[in-house]
DNA sequence: TAGTGGTCTAGACCACAGC
DNA sequence: CTGTGGTCTAGACCACTAT
């Protein structure tokens, strides 16, 4: 069989048309679809071309392949909201707006137990602390609160946070290995409130995120928000 | 050449290779690697196998392809913490611990103005409302504030919502396209304060959700929870 | 024009599921 | 055993980029 070109490969076609159907209820969650030999034989195509396509859907988790067996629509994706939270500079930017920082605090210090005990090190292991307040077009938006493994990210102190921000120095010298977070409302202490020029009985969105590098936990920060201005917003 | 069957796929093989080679710095970020027909002769396999390995890595993002140009290392995936928020039912659940809600509204409304536009239907149109309180152990964790377009849940009022939550039958009946979210820490309105046996003056975590189906607004959902009691969490 | 990726073929052998 | 998916080949032609 001569190839023939199209705008349109022929295992997009297939995968469009397999959503199609799938969209249209031809098969539901749980049935099984045409095999590969069916598809290509219907397509006109070699089987390796069908099997790109479901492939493809197989990975984006809109069919199932079982060896064997054969391949099964899948289960609807969970319910779930998927929240991404950008660096706040990069977002302010994205909205046209400009970003600016403050730093209040950056210092070398000792792991106190409690520290110790977040990081995972021993007492007394020498940690960075950073406070940055964020601006957009001067409205203070976020109150960074940082502490920084020293091993991972030696020139800590040395960076210049108007520049890069922490996020984005920690990111090039140690690469992401995994993320905890948590999301939460509350009221600011009094410190907090200052210097983002609010009542203290503002609520505040708050998000804590932990984050490792090669095999340590490379930093823990808390994000202060005020209520009043910020949220995390997204869609897809 | 003979295929010879192993524990681990060529292409896999070469993805790790890839991929360890990326992370021990042989290749930074915007360097080319090498091209397919190079590693094809490396690793003494097909070009179609050395395809699928960088294919899927530029899916993955790892890599960019640029056609007649050649295959280069990715910047580093921007800095997103992504967060994941299930039903809330399925996540009390997930923790072992029992979930029950209580029916505080289930009615059907004609579209005030500010409705209708948030909708984006006409003025009047038949949508329905609930209001549910969501308990963990008998703790108010969430109240759910939820409007309905009735075109695309014609059954709403009939549902027990003690066996499947709105959000369950939802998905059900109106396949998911898109979601607009945002979350956000506010002070509650005493109908909400005294639906979670809270304080007013207890900060809430509030997450809006509009989501889409048959290109429609399908429903819009505002919950509320206790600061106190109540956070997004995750990992990745 | 040479080199790159983008796609496709018509086979092949294997592992696994289900009868 | 048959039918399914999982993988791979050794070519091929095309579209695009860079020189």
């Amino acid at each position: 069989m001569i190839n023939v070109p199209t705008a349109i490969p022929a295992f997009q076609t297939i995968k469009d048309f397999l959503l199609r159907e799938i969209q249209a209820g031809t098969w539901k969650e749980g049935d099984a679809i045409p095999s590969e030999a069916v598809l290509a034989q219907q397509f006109k195509v070699s089987r390796m071309t069908v099997n790109r396509a479901v492939r493809e859907l197989t990975s984006e988790q809109i069919l199932n392949r079982i060896q064997g067996s054969g391949t099964y629509v899948a289960q609807q994706k969970y319910q779930a909201t998927l929240v991404a939270i950008k660096s706040i500079a990069e977002e302010v930017r994205a909205r046209g707006h400009a970003h600016r920082s403050e730093l209040h605090e950056l210092i070398e210090v000792e792991a106190s137990e409690s520290l110790a005990q977040q990081f995972q090190v021993e007492l007394g292991q020498k940690l960075f602390h950073s406070v940055i307040v964020h601006f957009e077009n001067d409205v203070a938006i976020q109150v960074e609160d940082r502490w920084v493994n020293s091993i991972l990210a030696q020139d800590y102190l040395a960076q210049d946070f108007a520049i890069k921000t922490p996020n984005e120095y920690l990111m090039a010298v140690a690469p992401l290995q995994g993320v905890d977070y948590s999301i939460e409302a509350v009221m600011p202490p009094k410190l907090i409130a200052d210097m983002l020029h609010i009542s203290s009985k503002e609520a505040c969105l708050v998000l804590h995120r932990k984050t490792r590098s090669q095999n340590q936990i490379a930093t823990i920060v808390t994000m202060w928000h005020p209520g009043s201005r910020y949220q995390f917003t997204g869609s897809f």
